[in-house]
DNA sequence: CAAAAATACATCGCAATTCTATATATGCAA
DNA sequence: TTGCATATATAGAATTGCGATGTATTTTTG
C-alpha cells in the first residue's frame, strides 16, 4: 500500500472519474475496481468512500438509484451533469497537477 | 492555483527532492524554486514548509546549517543519508502512485 | 450442511496534514 | 519613507481519509 496521504486531494477525482466512464456504479464495486486497478496497491475503505459520495449527492454532482438485488438493498451512484462537468475540470486539473510534479521531481 | 488538496502527501517528497538534488537550500529558496519551476501554480507556504522541515530535522533526515548574511541568520537545510535514503524511497513511490493513478483515469 | 469468507452498506471520532493569520525583522527601490 | 521582496517561525483552524465498529446477506468451502 502507498502512503495513504498520497491519495488525500485525489479521491474525489477517481470517484467522479469512474462515474464518469462507467455510469452508474455502487460504493464496493467501485472500491474493487479501484483495487484491481492498482493491483491491491490504492485501496479505497468504506470510510472514505461512503463519505464522499455522500458529500457528492448534498453538492449535486451525483443521484442515487436503488435497486433491490434478492433481500439486499443496493445502491447506485452516478453523475448529474453538473457532476460530468466538474470530473472534465478536475480531470483536467488532476492531469496538469501531475504534469507538474513530474518536472518537479525531473 | 490547484485545488490544495492535491498537494497533501506530496510535499514532503518535494522537499526530499529538491535537498537530494541542489545541496543545501533554505526555506525561501525552496518555496521560490517549487513556485517557479510550476509557473506559480504550486505555492508552498510558511505554514507548511517550516514545519515540515522542523520535523524532517527531529526525525534526521535534514541537518541544518547557519549562515549569516548582513545582520541576517539564514538557515540551510541539507540532507543526511538516512534523508538521503528517504527520498530515494519516496520519490520512487512517487512515480508508482503517478503510474497508477494515470492508469485509472485512463 | 455448517462455518467462513466475501459482499454490501454506513457512521463516529481520531489522527494527520496543510493553510490562514499573525509576528518579527532586514534590505532595497521608488 | 513607504512599500515590496526577502526570510524565519508558530498557533490555531479547517479539512480529509482512516480505523473501528456495526449490521446483514450471499457465496464458497471443508
Amino acid at each position: 500500500m502507498f502512503d495513504k496521504e498520497l491519495l488525500k486531494g485525489i479521491l474525489p477525482v477517481i470517484i467522479l472519474k469512474l462515474l464518469n466512464d462507467n455510469g452508474k456504479m455502487y460504493g464496493y464495486q467501485m472500491a474493487q475496481t479501484v483495487k484491481n486497478l492498482s493491483g491491491d496497491r490504492i485501496l479505497i475503505k468504506e470510510g472514505s468512500m461512503y463519505p464522499a459520495l455522500h458529500k457528492f449527492r448534498e453538492i449535486g454532482f451525483v443521484e442515487i438509484e436503488t435497486e433491490n438485488i434478492g433481500k439486499r438493498v443496493r445502491h447506485y451512484y452516478y453523475l448529474t451533469d453538473s457532476g460530468k462537468a466538474e470530473c472534465r475540470k478536475k480531470e483536467s486539473e488532476l492531469r496538469a497537477f501531475i504534469r507538474i510534479i513530474q518536472q518537479i521531481i525531473g
